[in-house]
DNA sequence: TGACTTATATGCGCCTCAAAAATAAGTAAA
DNA sequence: TTTACTTATTTTTGAGGCGCATATAAGTCA
């Protein structure tokens, strides 16, 4: 913190206050293709155009406070998995007035995201399209007709920014099971890996990887209405 | 971005403004140990305190340009890679008032180092000790006599995360690169990563890995005033 | 010159993992 | 009832990475 010897005895009003705010991206898989939700501006700047949801952050609400506020009153949402993702402060990110915005990753299973968009029928579901092949380059934002949606502010960036950092904890940690029902199949489960990372996967392999791992149990049960052989639904158990 | 239809009409002098503020985790290796260069504090609140250098965001100043303008002024750095690590904003963090923190981490090598406590003689180098063994609790912060160093603020939370970080991004990354100096030998780089990581590691598996890797080429030349066979100078190509 | 220290190269066995092939369990049609 | 078809699941096989041990090289120092 801080520059120490100001600190000590002026006045703290005479520093800059910046406006501060939480924006969410709320990131699912839907179809088979990574998507988010998102609200369509009414106002300028950037009338028509669709951003994520956010909001200020009160004098006396911790950051993560305000996210989950804003997860609950925008989407209706009460128990996701939500972590920071980055904090954005370019001068000029807003053509008002300065805002720095401290962006979360809120990860939605599929019941999540019907829920959200019922909660709340302003939201919509845009797909996030892969290029194909190479992942490096910047996702494009589709709305549901397969459009291009044009972004508000910096939040192209800041969406492409938590792919990455989806497809990056993808392997390491349990962030796709974040994104599926409670109980799902195999091929479930790597269809999520697959929209994430935009690229196939060997079937076998990934089976046995994820077994390997300890992380899912099956549960006995079979999948029901499929017009071939069912699969085993599994659950996840937890990271030991 | 914000609550869109407030944000469109309304007063911006409505909403909550916050103080905030920059903290660099400046870090680097030193005697096979990783350590920090800290600031003690000589004011209330935690006076006698180590704190890590930061500043407040100007209005028309950007974050990375407030971490940049940090560590020119209190360490005397120009050219150091910087990455955000993340952003604080517990209520409470700071007695006084509300202050929300972006903190970074800059990667610092030998000479960097000993650059930044010549041009700032209240600079200390403080050494984390990873607990033997066990990699997951939180690191000792000790003052260069080996006392146990009290830190103000959340600054120890912010020390042990940008540990983390490092030690997270060791292998599929190239940060090990930036705290040697431009030429090292591969027993260099070793002491650098078993630094991070607290656990050795065997010597010719983790040749054989960077050397496999190709982010590093030999320079032909060879360590001078060695009392034993010398080693080959390697330096970082970059990556692909 | 020979002992000593550390760098460097090589060989071996284990484990992981990707790809292919084989087998199992359902439905739908003949 | 049988056969074709689709997808799930298991088994096999081979390549590559990695830990460990060993052998060799290149300096210093007594």
């Amino acid at each position: 913190m801080a520059d120490i010897d100001i600190l000590a005895g002026e006045d703290p009003d005479a520093y800059a206050r910046l406006s501060v705010c939480v924006d969410i991206v709320l990131m699912g898989v839907r179809k088979g293709a990574p998507c988010a939700l998102l609200l369509r501006r009414g106002a300028a700047p950037f009338a028509g155009h669709a951003a994520l949801p956010g909001g200020f952050v009160g004098a006396r609400e911790a950051l993560e406070d305000a996210a989950r506020r804003v997860l609950r009153d925008k989407a209706g949402l009460l128990d996701v998995r939500c972590e920071q993702l980055y904090t954005f402060g370019e001068v000029a990110r807003d053509p008002r007035r300065r805002i720095v915005t401290v962006a979360w990753l809120a990860l939605l299973a599929p019941a999540a995201i019907e829920a959200a968009l019922e909660a709340n029928p302003e939201l919509l579901c845009a797909t996030l399209a892969v290029p194909e092949g190479d992942c490096s380059g910047d996702s494009a934002v589709l709305d549901p007709t397969g459009a291009r949606l044009p972004l508000a502010f910096d939040h192209e960036q800041i969406l492409t920014l938590a792919l990455e950092r989806l497809r990056g904890k993808l392997d390491y940690t349990a962030v796709g099971f974040d994104l599926l029902p409670p109980f799902f199949t195999l091929r479930q489960l790597q269809d999520v890996h697959e929209a994430i990372r935009g690229s196939a996967l060997n079937k076998p392999a990934f089976r046995r990887r994820m077994i390997d791992k300890g992380w899912i149990t099956p549960t006995g049960t079979r999948e029901t209405r499929t017009s071939h052989r069912p699969a085993e639904l599994y659950r996840f158990r937890g990271m030991t």
